[in-house]
Formats: C-alpha cells, sequence, structure tokens
RNA sequence: GGAGGGUUGGCUGAGUGGUUGAAAGCGGCGGUCUUGAAAACCGUUGACGGGGCGACCCGUCCGGGGGUUCGAAUCCCUCACCCUCCGCCA
C-alpha cells in the first residue's frame, strides 16, 4: 500500500497513476479514502483532547483518594467524558478501519521509466535474443509430443483430480526433477539463499503482499482460513512481516522452488491448452529485500538471471516492459520473459520480473535499519522485487517442442545432460 | 481432541486497579580513566501519531481484538501463538 500521508499530500500523482493503471474503480476509492481520512483527523483531535481531560482528572482522583479527600463529584463528572471518550473510540475505530479497507484499494505508482498503455497490445518488445527453431517437418505442440509417451497425462490429472493439474510421468517427471536442481543450482550461483516455504499462507500474509483482497478469486481457499499459495513469493516475502532488517545485511536474495496454485477463473481456449495454462504448477521463485536506491540495479540483475537461464538451454525469447496498464496492481515495474513456442507458434510467458518498490514492504510492515531491530537510527523502508526462474510447464513445454525430432524424440539440451544422465528422452 | 501454564521494551526479567511508559540486569550510545583497548565507574537509551517557530505539550501502544471502571500491564470475554501433560497419528 501507499504511504496515506504521501496520499494525502499528493492526491493528484496518485490520480494520474491510477488513470495510467486502467483501475477506474480506484479513483473512486481514493476520493472516498481522501474524505474519510480527513474526518478521521478531526475527530482525532476532539477525542485526544478529552482523553487528556480524561487522564489528567483519573490522576487527580488518585490524589484525592490517597489523602482520604471526597472525590464523588469529580468522578460524576468524569464519568460522562468517559462516556465521550467510548463514542468518539467507537467512531475513530470505524473510521480508521475504512481507512485502512480503502487504502488497500489504491495501487502502487508506475515507475517513471514504464510506457503508458492501456491493455496488453502497449507492452514494448525491449529485447530478442536467440533465432526461432526451424525444421524440416511440422513440428507438433508440445501436448501431442509428450501425450505420446505419457511423459504428461492430463487425462490423469482430470480423473484424479480436475482438469488443469497435470501428472508427469518418467521422463516427464524426470525432466521436472532436472529442472527444479538446474534452476536452483543457477541461483545459488547467483548468490540466492534457497529456502523451503509453506505451501499454505494465512490471510494477513496474502494482505501484505497484494493477494488480498484484489485476487482473492485466484485463490484456493482451504479451511482454517487458510489459501494455497499462486507463488512462493507469498510465503517468501512474508518472511521478514513485521521485522525490521539490518541494512548492512542487503540485500537479501532468497530462491525457493515450489507448487503453485490458481484457480485461473474465467480463462479458456488456446491459453488452456496443454500445459499452457495449469491450475497447480512447479515454480522457483527468486526474492530480493533491497535499499530503495538499489532495487531498479536489482531488477535489471534478477531479469538477467532468468533471461541467462533461457539462453543456457538454448530457448529463443523476448524481453516485454510492461505497459502502465497491463502491469498489475503491486508492481512499479515489470518485465515479462516470453519463450517462443515453435510448435504452437506463438510466445509463451515463462518468468514476471517485477519491483514493486516500497508497496509490499508498507503492508508487510518491513523496514531496514544499521544494527536491526535494536539498532541506531530511523528504520527507513525497503523495497522488494520479486521474479520467476522460472516458471515450469511452459519452460518444459518450450524444450519439448524446441527440441523434438521428427521421430517424435526430444534432445535433452546441453545444460540439462548432466541432470538428466541422457541425451534423447525417447 | 482434552487438561493446565504462559505471551511485558533490542534481549533476560519484576510488576498489590491510581505519578508504571513500565523496576533490575544485559545490550546500545556518550563520558571519566588508559599510549590504545578491555575492565571499572558516571550519565544516557522505546515506537508511532498529532500540535507548536521553538524549549516543549498532548494522545496511543505491556501478544491481537472487545469489555468493566473516574482510572487497566494488572479484572472479565474472545482469538492467535508458545510451553507441559494426556490422547491420536505419518
Amino acid at each position: 500500500m501507499l504511504d496515506l500521508r504521501f496520499i494525502r499530500e499528493n492526491p493528484d500523482e496518485v490520480r494520474r497513476a491510477i488513470r495510467a493503471k486502467q483501475l477506474p474503480d480506484a479513483l473512486e476509492s481514493l476520493e472516498q479514502l481522501l474524505l474519510t481520512d480527513e474526518e478521521y483527523r478531526l475527530l482525532r483531535r476532539d477525542l485526544e483532547a478529552k482523553q487528556a481531560l480524561r487522564n489528567a482528572n483519573s490522576k487527580r482522583i488518585g490524589e484525592m483518594k490517597r489523602r482520604g479527600e471526597d472525590a464523588e463529584a469529580l468522578m460524576r463528572e468524569m464519568s460522562e467524558v468517559a462516556g465521550e471518550v467510548k463514542h468518539l473510540e467507537e467512531r475513530g475505530r470505524s473510521l480508521e478501519a475504512r481507512v485502512q479497507e480503502l487504502l488497500l484499494e489504491i495501487p502502487n505508482l508506475p515507475h517513471e521509466s514504464v510506457p503508458y498503455g492501456e491493455s496488453e497490445h502497449d507492452n514494448v518488445v525491449v529485447k530478442e535474443w536467440g533465432t526461432p527453431a526451424t525444421f524440416a517437418f511440422e513440428p507438433s505442440p508440445h501436448w501431442e509430443i509428450a501425450a505420446r509417451a505419457g511423459w504428461v497425462d492430463l487425462e490423469a490429472g482430470v480423473k484424479i483430480t480436475g482438469a488443469g493439474f497435470p501428472l508427469f510421468r518418467g521422463p516427464g517427471a524426470r525432466l521436472v526433477r532436472a529442472l527444479e536442481r538446474f534452476f536452483l543450482d543457477r541461483l545459488e550461483t547467483a548468490g540466492y539463499t534457497e529456502l523451503v516455504v509453506p505451501l499454505m499462507v494465512n490471510a494477513d500474509s496474502a494482505t501484505a503482499t497484494g493477494q488480498l483482497p484484489d485476487k482473492e478469486g485466484q485463490m484456493y481457499q482451504v479451511s482454517d482460513g487458510y489459501y494455497l499459495i499462486p507463488t512462493s513469493e507469498v510465503a517468501v516475502t512474508n518472511l521478514h512481516r513485521d521485522e525490521i532488517l539490518d541494512s548492512e545485511a542487503l540485500p537479501l536474495k532468497y530462491a525457493s522452488f515450489s507448487a503453485c496454485f490458481r484457480r485461473e477463473a474465467g480463462s479458456y481456449g488456446k491459453d488452456v491448452r496443454g500445459l499452457n495454462r495449469v491450475h497447480q504448477f512447479d515454480k522457483v521463485e527468486m526474492v530480493q529485500f533491497t535499499l530503495p536506491e538499489h532495487s531498479y540495479d536489482a531488477l535489471e540483475a534478477m531479469t538477467r538471471t532468468a533471461e541467462e537461464m533461457l539462453e543456457t538451454l538454448g530457448l529463443a525469447y523476448r524481453r516485454l516492459l510492461m505497459c502502465s496498464g497491463d502491469m498489475g496492481f503491486t508492481q512499479a515495474k515489470k518485465y515479462d520473459l516470453e519463450v517462443w513456442s515453435p510448435g504452437q507458434g506463438r510466445w509463451l510467458e515463462v518468468s514476471s520480473i517485477s519491483n514493486i518498490e516500497a508497496f509490499q514492504a508498507a503492508r508487510l510492515k518491513t523496514r531496514a535499519r544499521p544494527g536491526g531491530v535494536g539498532g541506531k537510527g530511523r528504520p527507513t523502508p525497503v523495497h522488494t522485487l520479486n521474479g520467476s526462474a522460472l516458471a515450469f510447464p511452459r519452460t518444459m513445454a518450450a524444450i519439448l517442442e524446441t527440441y523434438q525430432t521428427e521421430e517424435g524424440n526430444v534432445r535433452v539440451p546441453e545444460a540439462l545432460r548432466p541432470y538428466l544422465g541422457r541425451d534423447l528422452l525417447g
């Protein structure tokens, strides 16, 4: 969330940002927020004056009683004040709750380098790498390649659970394992600390990273009020909720492999064929906590780390700079990496790398100061970033399609051979 | 699932409903001493919000939330978490 004082002092800047992000509903929330905040602040002044009166006289009553004087009259008088205080407190609580609620509906501001745009069509391709693979035969989409030998069994998943829960078998399952090790090894080299995190989070965590209230419908909710994580970003980022970090120890760089669960309500058509979009998938995620002045360098570095994985795998890709309107609620700047899918003749998003700036950190109450929580100086904001490195199913799809042979086998990319122990799947 | 005990400042740990925002110790910071450091000694040391040009003043905060009271860290309710014992279990 944005800092309330910043919103109060820069309402026009926030209005511009909301328009750029194409979130007209938030404009209404903003106007209500400004009004409610003003009302709350006025009430607070009134309330605090009465509290001061009550405190002073309560102290006097205590002194009088100690001296054995009669305090009845003053107590009766204060009884009335207590009633007023109580009434103002109630009103104040409901106003404050409303302010918090509205504050959660205000999106993050786009960074100045983000182009204005209304939809995904306005995203900017800022880089292309590699040459799309060419074939002497008609390349198959991955679901045909994988289905032939049962490497990926979508029907089995339907029987066991439902659509969008793929089952991987034999070489397909081994490829999942190889990718996990490949990705995590690369991130270890890049200085990331590996984490294994809970797959369910509570509502506080989901709110702090921005899934609630904005994307509630995209998460599976289980009993006890928990949510299945849509990305391990949620669990990892909340590791430092309500903490003051040692600014000397920044940046903190975390890597986490996990299953991810997404309802993907409203998706249909070619987007959901095969492994293009599923409800449960594996992903290795990068998360960083940095000082504000370093976060944009970190964004570039994280993006390069993800790109280098695709380059090492020999997969053609492009980098998109997301426009203001396609960026999402919490992001200040975001790149998408899309890999070329020769069997489908289209680009598939395999990674999304974002700088959230202080937007999550404000909800998380994560700050930094030299020496950490007991250190000296004022706590300063931190910035959080996250990015996929990489999402498995579409990476797998691209590998299967890029390295397929006419006989229906799949050559193993050089970089994965140590992990798979063979040159050819088939 | 059942029974009991806990949750206090950066940490340890006191706290009879009325100068307790909170003893004491540790740690941190400043100083004395020392060639320097340590030790010892002295002093100092919470956060957030609001008001004032300012010295300052006010409010809130003792796990979260509610309540009782003129007044709550202290009493009541509720939730979360931790510990011990019993039960169950991969």
